[in-house]
DNA sequence: CTATATATGAACGTTACCGTACGTATAATA
DNA sequence: TATTATACGTACGGTAACGTTCATATATAG
């Protein structure tokens, strides 16, 4: 029996992270690299729920895991001095959260917290060292992400710079949505307003012109995606900028070194 | 006798690039490596002016050579739909452009518009292979660079988000000072108004309290700090991030494997 | 079943910034 | 020197989003 986030609403109040036993790998780079590299990674990775509101590890930290997940959304989020927090950036099945791993440094950047719930698969990074050392390809897929998320990054300043309330909630529901499986997920408008840096009210009123346009439908922290065409429609170019971005990850075949006994 | 920007006001109107002869390398890149591997790559780099409004390239375009400023500040600009453009990223000495060189993609990322006038060294793509063959400190140096820019698109994402125009104008006159060698600088309150997506009128206006703070003077197309101390009271804790960031680059002494015949 | 917490809707005046337009001073050009 | 272009100052009404508060509906807990 597969966990299905839409099914089961109490998972918000299980901040404690939990095991999942059975699940569907759906993270995008592991689903690119060879099948004998995630072979490897998945014998190591230990796949957890991700709860909503919870917090992966503090601004700064040194981290001991990269985490790749498969379902869900997962904010970086910037500690401002006044106590107000903003997303720097979003990061769901096509990527991971831990960039600064790719960097080579220690500490990470930004404190991911949790916005819409799902599974990841947590991996070491001294596993994630042997992997690299023994699949190339692993690194290669983690570099291809590094740049789509540099992309990612360039477009949201852009964006945050010239674009109006409606049509970044819109583009925001939109990566959400690719981020899950069903097109019911948990997502409050507190949390809307909270990484976009905007009022509550502001989300609010949005939403309810969402509504009513079609787009979607919103029942006490479960929004329900009913027409992407309108939201797409609502939303700015950055949207679409930023999918073509990392949908380039998965398919770009890479020369691949990986796995020197398997090599040609 | 060395080129001073704030002693060539005509500069503003040579769109084409010219080589400049003599120069100081001030590119913190370069600065940080090994000097056998910079003058590696002095001997092949060619040293250009950065003219002002100039176009390095234009997104998406396969990038030959990654430049290298010591002197000026070059934007990443967002072209937009309905034809207005605003700044992705900026970038002076402290790193290069072409970053897209690292993630081993051969397109460009962003169009690099250059709104400082200044001078950099413009590097082969052929020859920082080979550099890098050679010295791996060039290659590290380049990473360090790659996660510091992280943390600025990050930061500025969150900017973007939440702070005021004279936060923002503040904080990227400070940049702008920390990326050229005098207090006076060419620089116009249209240039600002197009890389934070504001209109002039708001650049103006900020701009004339800051004036009447003594923060800085304006005098058609030149900018003089006067009191930086001021300015960083009007700017936003982005600066200070941002800043350290970079800082960090050029200080953090790489376990350096270059150049085999000089290892220890 | 009742009480409490949570999520959303809706309203108020306020503010920052917008789009636009026009005037003025300085520089470049003829 | 006269003319044109450029950079900046300023002003207008308009609007998007702000901060705040209160009401309402639904879920959770006792």
């Amino acid at each position: 029996m597969r966990w299905d986030p839409a099914k089961d609403p109490r998972e918000v109040k299980q901040l404690k992270p939990e095991i999942v036993g059975d699940f569907d790998t759906r993270n995008k780079i592991l689903l690119a690299i060879r099948p004998d590299a995630l072979a490897f990674l998945e014998s190591r990775a230990v796949v957890k729920r991700l709860s909503q509101g919870q917090v992966l590890y503090t601004d700064g930290e040194p981290f001991t895991h990269a985490v790749f997940p498969h379902e869900g959304v997962t904010c970086l989020m910037a500690q401002m001095q006044d106590g107000r927090s903003v997303e720097k950036a979003s990061i769901g099945n096509e990527g991971f959260i831990g960039i600064s791993f790719i960097f080579g440094g220690g500490n990470s950047i930004g404190e991911p917290v949790v916005q819409v719930p799902g599974y990841a698969s947590w991996i070491s990074i001294e596993d994630l060292d042997e992997a690299i050392e023994i699949y190339p390809c692993v690194s290669d897929a983690m570099m291809r992400y590094a740049k789509s998320l540099t992309v990612q990054l360039m477009e949201s300043v852009a964006c945050n710079s010239l674009h109006k309330a409606e049509q970044r909630v819109s583009r925001w529901l939109l990566h959400a949505h690719d981020r899950v499986s069903s097109d019911t997920f948990q997502l409050t408008q507190q949390g809307i307003s909270e990484v976009l840096g905007m009022r509550r009210a502001t989300v609010s009123s949005v939403c309810h012109a969402l509504m009513k346009e079609g787009a979607l439908k919103y029942t006490r922290g479960n929004v329900t995606i009913t027409d992407r065409r309108i939201l797409e429609d609502n939303a700015c170019e950055c949207y679409d900028r930023i999918r073509l971005a990392f949908a380039g990850n998965g398919s770009v075949k890479t020369k691949d070194k990986s796995s020197p006994e398997l090599d040609d």
